[in-house]
DNA sequence: AACCAACTGAAATTGAGTTTCAAAAACTAG
DNA sequence: CTAGTTTTTGAAACTCAATTTCAGTTGGTT
């Protein structure tokens, strides 16, 4: 799954418009393992292509969610987070609450066990979230 | 665990005052088995009492945060939402897109695979958050 | 080259959440 | 009870991320 190519299709597709901005916004945003929030992706942008605004990174950003090669995230800190999307790797994550670490993980059990609670009551699941909040090995460590 | 008394002892605790208003919206809150925004709450409250203000109700929201009667949630739609906390009856949640209908879910054998996922990553859990968005079974009904 | 629809970026707007402040209410001590 | 002190209240103002607006620019098509 080429996601440049899955943007492409999709601006195709939508009679929009391939222009520098997105390029540039779609190469750092994928060379980034990051979860960046709108500000930050945009800061990092600025270093090289400081005429880029930030309402075309807002925008950019929707895009990518609209056509499934990223996903937003939100850890309850009052910032929209976007990480790109592998379709073949689903995962959670669990989230320092001290010093905002993001670990990521995958436990297929879970995933079963959702499915069965979903039929439990008649749900067709588009979707979910699941993340635990706490301290890192790090920060629970006694300093 | 009786609720009441946990927040007056709060209040006591932090040298606050028991006031007319935070005794209405204490029972209005725990009346409800809603899941309600600070808005949604408010509206409620107008009809009986047109004289308590939105910012009364928003802080006295997060007081019973703060003692543990009440649970943030965020469904992702922009709004928190509280409920009562009941410590014997921990629940996640499975939101209807279409509706918003919120169905509350209880498996033991997830919450059992949480402490070994976080246990592989050394981390320490504090709280979790554990939703599935998707059509509740009259959504998903072909009309 | 010329046209036009889409795009850009600065600035304005929105809306949930939070803070401010002067008047009111809850305590406390006498 | 009364006076004095502290906290609370509610309307309005403010904050800040997200979103929209709009005039000038650019991309793509003929
Ligand atoms: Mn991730
Ligand atoms: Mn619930
Ligand atoms: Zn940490
Ligand atoms: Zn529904």
């Amino acid at each position: 799954m080429n996601r440049a190519l899955v943007f492409n299709q999709h601006l195709r597709n939508k009679g929009l418009k391939n222009t520098r901005q997105r390029l540039i916004i779609l190469e750092t945003f994928l060379d980034s393992s990051f979860h960046y929030s709108t500000e930050e992706l945009y800061q990092v942008l600025r270093k090289d292509h400081p005429r880029i605004g930030y309402a075309t990174v807002h925008r950019t950003l929707k895009l990518f969610t609209e056509c499934g090669i990223a996903v937003e995230l939100n850890f309850g800190d009052g910032q929209t987070r976007f990480e790109p999307l592998y379709s073949d790797h689903h995962h959670d994550h669990l989230v320092c609450t001290r010093c905002g670490k993001i670990i990521e993980f995958v436990e297929p059990r879970i995933e079963q066990l959702q499915r069965e609670v979903a039929e439990r009551y008649d749900f067709s699941v588009e979707s979910h979230r699941h993340e635990l909040y706490g301290r890192c090995i790090k920060c629970s460590q006694p300093s």
